[in-house]
DNA sequence: CACATTCTGGAACAATTGTTCCAGAAATCG
DNA sequence: CGATTTCTGGAACAATTGTTCCAGAATGTG
């Protein structure tokens, strides 16, 4: 009957996300996702809603494949501590790659959006849940292992853990200094001891 | 000579603070400020000069005032510990009260303009040297008053109080449920014993 | 081939952005 | 009072914002 979308979706939507993570949702014109996604104007608007509708999609991409690297890494055999040394490690690592120093995009929706928008308010919760929920797990597994001592609040302690992965992740934009950030690490992860 | 200034430059610069507080730099408009200042458009520019330079002035009096807060609280004699747990308990509380989830403005600029504006680079970055110092003062008091063990590195303690600050600050944008922010501040404090 | 549908590019939209210009009112000090 | 300076309000600025309309090209299916 029809004409076929020229793009994939998806590529596309990946380009929206990238320019989403980069400069937050105020600072993103249409202008530039037109640019960066490579797609046509009209295309956007019918494909993906108005720019509000584009970023929350944009946000529910992120947390989908973030959410699964997490789920990935936590759930593999091994030391729970750590995989969750270099979960922090990598977070270290990875801010000295990015030069745009995004952060995570989920932190970054939180502190610009989630006190004034409800649909961005309810994503950000929902995504603490899920990763503190696999953090539990994670930290279950380990006590069950006896990695981990008993006699803590494991549900807490995930909780922290998620907590300071923002704080890092925040603390990554404001300095590039390694021994700031890897002190950090160390005393966040010194809870498991 | 001349006429004077009809307005008080301080009280102007603590709405513009406000504004730029709970809005961040970029939803912030000209016209907000404006009201919200209480002041002439023209008198806005001559006195504080762009948006931008607005909003630099805007953050170096909230780094100011709530500077002077946490080293008034931190150098009080009495215990170390029950000092920070103040502090921390004192954002849970706070971010109950506040309505619009402002979060601590440092926070919120290194997020947003941290990473592509050197000005707030070096202010935030600034904030964290200086906060990380009185949190090291009063660890090392607590140390020489017997309520905090030696052995451990007071240094990466500070910097990790400060970003777990940072992080739980964040958390209240995503979450009102106090048990998850309570957990976070337990288990951070934990690190003390 | 021909119809139907949808993509594509560009123009156009009104609204808002940050900023500046201007004329007049207001106030200080000699 | 009078001279000078600065504040004040509003208009005006060009640029950019998000969004929509339109005409035509391109593609798939009958």
């Amino acid at each position: 009957m029809a004409r076929h979308k020229e793009f994939d979706r998806d590529e596309a939507l990946q380009k929206a996300m990238e320019v989403f993570w980069s400069r937050g949702y105020e600072a993103a014109s249409i202008q530039d996702l037109v640019e960066h996604m490579g797609i046509n104007r009209q295309s956007l608007y019918d494909t993906f809603g108005d720019k509000h509708a584009l970023y929350l999609q944009a946000l529910d991409r992120y947390r989908e494949v973030e959410g699964r690297k997490l789920f990935e890494l936590l759930k593999r055999s091994g030391s729970v501590k750590k995989a969750l040394r270099q979960l922090f490690q990598g977070v270290v690592e990875g801010s000295f790659c990015d030069g745009e120093r995004r952060g995570c995009f989920v932190g970054n929706a939180m502190s610009e959006l989630a006190g004034r928008c409800k649909e961005t308010a309810a994503r950000t919760c929902s995504n603490l849940a899920v990763a503190e929920d696999a953090l539990y797990r994670a930290l279950l597994r380990g006590k069950r292992e006896g990695e981990i001592k008993g006699g803590r609040d494991l549900r807490a302690v995930a909780r922290f853990l998620y907590s300071s992965m923002q704080g890092l992740q925040l603390m990554a934009k404001a300095t590039r200094d390694r021994k700031t950030l890897e002190d950090v690490v160390r005393v966040t992860l010194s809870v498991l001891d």
